[in-house]
DNA sequence: GTGATATGTCAACATCACTGACATAATTTC
DNA sequence: GAAATTATGTCAGTGATGTTGACATATCAC
């Protein structure tokens, strides 16, 4: 009614912006502009409905523990590098020392993550998950793994999966992260108190 | 298209042997436990990882209105479905009244996001995008779409990745999410003033 | 010994989520 | 037409997670 009568007005004078405010129907699906791509609105809000659907679910899990998502981040991260310093996961994480603080402290007294001196640098403070921290991280990674599983199956392909979501990453970051994600399998045989991440 | 749709299907029988035959660079091939499989902590990871990347961009367009993510989702799908209502956007985004009040009244104030009392029902406050908030969210799409094409190239099809991430959403919201996902599609022709979730 | 490094900690603050309670207006129902 | 229901607004309080900046301590490296 009055509403596209309106947006119409409003849609004329913005002519200098064009394009993006040219908008009273929202976009031109007619159209397909080589030049001017429709947003993938489908994907975008796909990732977003999926991404959150994959970590609730872990989210739900922690919540017996009074854990959150930092928690089940920092115990995941400790339990695939064992030995993990704070300044390695602070790096990894991308979150402040203060941040980290917190949910460590709680992982710590909780008695699902141990610390201990640094055998070379005993400034250092390495991580381990303890056997019940292990535990933990691992019955969520196979909750996560069987959503994962099931989704492959869909989608046809492990592969394709991969290559997906490391090309999301930023191209800065992905040799960086790949060596992080990899990382185990490159120097797998190690002792316990030897680096994580040399 | 056609053609992913057939790769997928045929190439699902062998899946479960190159799957099981690629994916395990984890583990090594010696030890294949058909009960008890390895996390697949890259998936994991790199799902973090990409997420992140992929939210970031946009976090950082919005640092510059003081805008957070929370004001991102919410211009996001008005800009998808003018005339949602409070209560359809307090379903999709699975959140409080409260949170929503919040980053909505932001999005009013500074002109991305408007009201309108509903035709038939009065009570209810249609929301739709300015010319300003429209080109804002579209801007925001553009850039993840460009983002999401160099990572559907890699995997070689949009397809796959599609079916990954219908499929990453919990059985039981997936309908619904299809529903408000796809649903564009079907309801394209509409006046302005008609419902966008009917 | 001096300076850099790894970590711990404190105070203060921002964002985004939550709960519960209550108010208002419009619609629906009986 | 009164009553119940619905859609929304709003207030007060809380919690989890992130931030900055400053400062303390132990250890290493030269």
């Amino acid at each position: 009614m009055a509403v596209a009568a309106q947006e119409s007005r409003l849609s004329a004078q913005t002519d200098s912006l064009s394009d993006a405010a040219a908008v009273p129907g929202q976009k031109s699906s007619d159209c397909k502009s080589p030049d001017r791509e429709f947003p993938d609105y489908e994907l975008i809000e796909l990732l977003f409905f999926g991404y959150r659907d994959f970590v609730g679910e872990p989210d739900q899990a922690l919540a017996a523990f009074n854990f959150g998502r930092a928690h089940h981040r920092v115990l995941h991260f400790v339990n695939r590098q064992p030995g993990l310093t704070i300044a390695g996961l602070l790096d990894i994480l991308k979150i402040t020392k203060q941040s980290l603080a917190r949910v460590l402290k709680d992982l710590i007294e909780s008695d699902h993550i141990e610390q201990r001196a640094g055998a070379d640098d005993r400034r250092q403070r390495l991580l381990f998950v303890t056997p019940c921290g292990g535990a933990l991280a691992e019955q969520l990674a196979h909750a996560q793994t069987r959503r994962l599983a099931r989704a492959i199956k869909a989608a046809g392909g492990r592969e394709p999966v991969a290559q997906f979501l490391t090309h999301l990453i930023d191209s800065e970051h992905r040799m960086q992260v790949m060596g992080e994600v990899m990382g185990e399998r490159m120097g797998e045989v190690m002792s316990a108190t030897g680096r994580g991440r040399p």
